[in-house]
DNA sequence: TAGTGGTCTAGACCACTAG
DNA sequence: TAGTGGTCTAGACCACTAG
């Protein structure tokens, strides 16, 4: 590290800022003081510059100066997909009804549709080991006449993955996570009692090269199985980046 | 955007990736080919893809060429704090108890204590409108005899977060969310039933100017109030950056 | 050996800030 | 008007890759 100038700077800076004696909100040497401080040229010091703002650390005001970054401390990342999101392995999966059908209101006006579009519903039901039942998944999707679409649905039940991650650019996700009390259905499959909780997570996935939802889809989990570990990740609330 | 010479590079590679024209794993044009296509000098073709590179979207491979990031699509992000990351207000919190302790096993070892190690635990319960009982907190943290800790945690009830957020630089945190069965004293505290399903939240909290962790905190919640809205990021599976 | 990206400099011109 | 950051260039030297 103490080899290449840039990065000197850089490791320089960050440690003041982390043992606190840079507080957010103050203001850096400007670039021609750190021009002079570690013998380097403009466009390097604006290199280590560039990477801490982009790490999140500084921010920039033209013709002010660098500034230490005010971020938050509420935001958390986590990892979640059907298959190993959960506390328990999914061992397999069970097809239990696809039907193209007459949207309700609420589905509708997720997925943007008209009155007389129809979607594909594809309910399925994930087993951990034994044939444990963990999940029960609803996938929603417009059904477009005369596109082969039950095939693909029945492919990316096992494939979504590398399907997701070569379009990856272009889609976005949401995901809403609530508790709330079963239903009769779902707690047949799952075998719960009634007035069991469950946990209801609802994802919609959007793809910016068409418009509107492609996908909602509502998964019910045994709260058994459930289990977010997330961690935080720095965010500021100031926007501004050197490049 | 079109003023600017690097952000033109920019805007016209991150389409053709969202649109597919350029695959995650595929080669960019070489830097010296850009300078052609976009009449540029290098550092300005290398600012674009140092941009690029910081956003997710490529890596550069010396010697070989820049390429396509292939992203995961399964890290979330969302936001959480005890005081609004809940489906409802938090009016007020009353201080149920603040006790100088023997710490269990568990939060010894959570907490890295030597045995006679004392902690300080702190319990409070918080309250949406109408005194709601909305979650017990419980706060547990290393006791260091002479300093004169209690006022401080009493105090952080009200402030903890501008004093995070001063710190946040050197903070870690990381959260664990399970559903669980409750006990009875919180099913007192949060007026639920025997056998009722609740929200555990456990928080950890490191700094790095510090050794061990500096305070563990299990969060019990009325499911009824608990949510996550959490939205898509894209990370790499590659490292690898351009400055 | 030719091509590719990585680091670094000196210098030019610009717009914005603040006294 | 002096200082600050933003954009851009031309050129130098380096290590790594691959035929």
């Amino acid at each position: 590290m103490g080899d290449v100038l840039y990065l000197t700077l850089v490791s320089s800076i960050k440690e003041q800022i982390e043992k606190g004696e840079l507080k957010p909100g103050d203001i850096l040497d400007s670039e021609a003081t750190l021009m002079e401080k570690f013998s380097a040229g403009r466009m390097t010091v604006r290199k280590g510059l560039s990477l801490l703002s982009s790490e999140g650390y500084i921010y920039s005001v033209p013709g002010k100066g660098n500034f230490v970054c005010k971020p938050q401390v509420d935001i958390f990342r986590f990892k979640f997909n059907k298959y190993d999101g959960l506390n328990i392995n999914i061992d397999n999966f069970r097809l239990l009804s696809v039907i193209i059908a007459h949207p309700g209101l609420e589905i509708s006006k997720i997925l943007g549709l008209q009155e007389g579009d129809n979607i594909i519903e594809c309910i399925r039901c994930l087993y951990g080991p034994n044939e444990i039942p963990v999940a029960v998944e609803r996938i929603f999707l417009p059904y477009e006449p005369g596109q082969p679409v039950l095939e693909d649905v029945l492919k990316y039940a096992d494939y979504m993955e590398p399907i997701e991650r070569q379009y990856a650019f272009s889609i976005e996700k949401s995901l809403e996570i609530n508790i709330i009390s079963t239903n009769e259905y779902i707690n047949n499959l799952l075998k719960l009692k009634e007035g069991n909780a469950i946990v209801e997570i609802k994802e919609t996935i959007m793809d910016s090269n068409v418009s509107g939802v492609r996908q909602y889809v509502i998964f019910s989990v045994n709260p058994r199985y459930f289990t977010i570990k997330a961690h935080m990740i720095l965010e500021n609330t100031i926007i501004g980046k050197i490049y």
